[in-house]
DNA sequence: TCCTTTTCGACTGTCGGTCGGTTTTTATTG
DNA sequence: CAATAAAAACCGACCGACAGTCGAAAAGGA
């Protein structure tokens, strides 16, 4: 019973990591269990198909990322300095930089589409729990935050995800309509200026 | 030179329909060749790709699309009235319903995620003329009106796009938001109800 | 006739997944 | 502490499906 989960573990490490340098759908099962050591018979007897495997490590990957936001969620910082904390967290770390780039290629569409809405269903409750504290201290003004929430998620990630380059218009319109959206001040989200611009000043 | 753009185009036309009904990624070159009656290579001989092919039925697609936006849009009527009718033009006939069903499976992610970029491209200027009349007329008011339109698309493509359901709260806010990304006053947009209900209806 | 366009289909390589059987571990007894 | 039975882990040859290749053969026009 202990040998089993080792060894699961093991391919799902091996696995991400190949996922993430080549592609999920550029990586094949038979190079994964080349990689690993092992016969082709014994992969299956831990994984049901490659897909699932995917989740596995998909899951295996956000459970970090959850725990670092949640973190956030519970230190003693302003509503804004959590907000930007929480999304922080889940960015790719500097030398995980590789994943970002692989999820935007277009092999990698279900790896990403897949990790998109997981992270979405993990993020949009905390994230939520800042807004309602800004809410309470009138920092913002609005119903139905998780909705609200969700849908600034969805922008950013279409608009910000690195396959197109955002102008500063964009920036300005996205800063305006989330103030909008959340029933803030002009310029109280200011701030997703650093956010955004971070990623592309690398480059 | 006649025989083949004719051969071509019978090739879409077929290619079209079985994509629409069975999934791009579900239809083998192999079932086109033989519901077309031809062989491997005169396959090969017009299309470089399976894929080369798919973006070639996309154009096709959206082809027709295009022309029916383009004459709401030069059409004699209201701001709001062009907007619904533009947004009318792009969604599925009735008897086409099938494709908006095929898109949104997961085995064809790659075809929904190419037809909506593409789909966005076209529609955008469309809309932002639209959408400046409405300025003009004193009926929104705001800046960058092409971002600002390119994300209310990005929302409504995301949110109602028919594989998570929506709340009537999910409708709220999204109206909600419209009215403040363009500036306009509350109630304005309430025709979106019609819009975003009106598939939901039918299921 | 000669040259171009179009058509053919056998073949290749890769891939995800299956299957029957073998080895190793673990738990259970005499 | 063996002996053994049952369960867990492992093996690799094999399979069918698939996108794509290639050299050669028709078809068509000048």
């Amino acid at each position: 019973m202990k040998k089993g989960e080792r060894r699961k573990r093991e391919l799902l490490q091996i696995a991400y990591r190949m996922f993430v340098s080549k592609g999920y759908e550029n990586t094949s099962v038979d190079e994964i269990i080349e990689a690993a050591g092992i016969a082709k018979g014994t992969y299956y007897y831990y994984f049901q198909s490659k897909e699932q495997m995917l989740e596995e490590v998909i899951g295996m990957m956000l459970e970090v990322e959850a725990e670092k936001a949640e973190a956030v969620l519970r230190a003693d910082l302003s509503v804004p300095e959590k907000i930007v904390g929480i999304i922080a967290s889940i960015q790719p770390e500097q030398q995980e930089r590789t994943i970002d780039e692989a999820l935007h290629r277009p092999e990698n569409l279900l790896m990403h589409d897949k990790i998109r809405g997981r992270l979405f269903d993990l993020i949009v409750p905390i994230l939520s729990r800042a807004a309602e504290d800004g809410v309470r201290e009138g920092l913002f003004d609005c119903d139905h935050i998780p909705e609200r929430i969700r849908m600034i998620l969805i922008l950013s990630s279409d608009l910000f995800d690195g396959h197109n380059p955002y102008t500063p218009a964009v920036i300005d319109v996205f800063i305006d309509a989330t103030e909008k959206i959340l029933g803030a001040r002009p310029g109280t989200m200011g701030f997703i200026r650093a956010l955004v611009r971070a990623p592309q000043d690398v480059q």
